[in-house]
DNA sequence: GATCTGTATTTTGTATACAATTATTATATT
DNA sequence: AATATAATAATTGTATACAAAATACAGATC
């Protein structure tokens, strides 16, 4: 092994990657409405690379639930009616509660202060931005989909979580006090230190519910 | 709106769809072991296409957890371990619980028609071949999944099936009795008929811990 | 005027060609 | 003999070209 230049390192992303992460903000920040089309060729253009990535970053972004493809028609961004995301709060709701338990049997002392140093992160990030709220609450839930040990259910939780995305900071805006929410954590923390599933799971069901309720209030069909 | 010919039908799949076909079945059937690479160019001499439609059938089946993708080096079969199988059942658990659970809040009276239905068939498959009988197995679980009536967790919760795949037909080649099994589904189909959601989430649970069980038994680690 | 039909255009599906990277082999050096 | 290095081959990533299908539009027919 000679020299080892990080040559590559953050720099050389796979075009499709690129691609990919470019479409996906357009349609996070709603560039890209509902319902618009996504044309390979325009796209590839635009972006100054070929149609190849651009397919394969479309393809992606279909397995993920933001557009939809229309065989020998192309894609389109996905339109997510309000029952769509009903139905993901109610896997949710089901299998946040499974991690919890799991949780409770499994997790380690290293992952414990994890979860605590998560906690604590969501609650010094409230008054910042809501991006910023955001991305410690992902990763508070998140300390608890991998303490879990089932990684799969690691991967089926992140995935939903992204199906709901373009609707997180519209919801999350609509929160009032989000101290409610620090607490909410603070409870699921303390049940899952105590190993006291059935405190742990309802916790965390109230507080899947409460989102549903935010969302059925935010989204009126 | 003429004559409505089906001229299409069972007619012009895309390449890549007859490619996924393909390379799904050979997974499946073990022709394609664990571990073995796929190369593109290999793959589409042998079936006489283009390397286009190869990447993509590879790509759908990387979504599916049946091959794994690595970058700059290619595809490979998925190696399945015990443990992931695990995990697997320890999310159906959860999932096909709620299924139940809903099911018994929404299904309708056809769905409950369709249910006794596939109970029935899956009754009487019993003694004839395997593949019949895990067919009809799938028929009857698919139709509590329909009655739930929330299409994202069908999606999943065949998503999941399709991963236990490779071992369903070891797994029940295991099973000395299906008579009970297909009590057990009597049971389950009569708790969803009284709508007792306590009685069909105990029902299920305890279906699906019998195979946890099983395959515990077949791989040892 | 409405509808059908044929043509032109756009767009996806597929094939092929080229570039860049990784794996393999052979050679040289110690 | 073992290891490192260089040359070569194999393989994926990307671009482009061509084919087939879908769409849009214009003109013809009733």
């Amino acid at each position: 092994m000679t020299g080892e230049f990080e040559i590559d390192g953050s720099g050389f992303l796979p075009l499709r990657e690129v691609v990919y992460d470019a479409l996906r903000k357009a349609i996070l920040k709603e560039k890209l409405k509902p319902g618009e089309r996504l044309m390979e060729n325009t796209i590839a253009l635009k972006l100054g690379v070929s149609r190849t990535p651009v397919r394969e970053a479309i393809r992606m972004l279909a397995d993920e639930g933001l557009v939809v493809l229309i065989p020998r028609r192309g894609a389109q961004v996905a339109q997510i009616s309000r029952q769509e995301l009903l139905d993901v709060l109610e896997i949710r709701e089901s299998l946040d509660g499974l991690a919890v338990v799991l949780c409770c049997q499994r997790i380690t002392p290293e992952q414990e202060e994890l979860l605590d140093e998560a906690e604590r992160a969501f609650r010094d990030s409230i008054g910042k931005s809501i991006a910023e709220i955001a991305e410690k609450d992902i990763v508070f839930h998140d300390a608890i989909y991998t303490a879990s040990g089932n990684r799969k259910l690691v991967q089926i939780l992140n995935n939903l979580r992204e199906q709901m995305y373009r609707f997180r900071l519209e919801y999350l805006k609509q929160i009032r006090d989000f101290d409610e929410v620090a607490d909410e954590h603070g409870k699921i923390t303390a049940a899952i230190h105590a190993k006291d599933i059935q405190a742990a799971v309802s916790c965390i069901r109230e507080h899947i519910e409460k989102q549903i309720e935010t969302i059925g209030r935010t989204l009126p069909e």
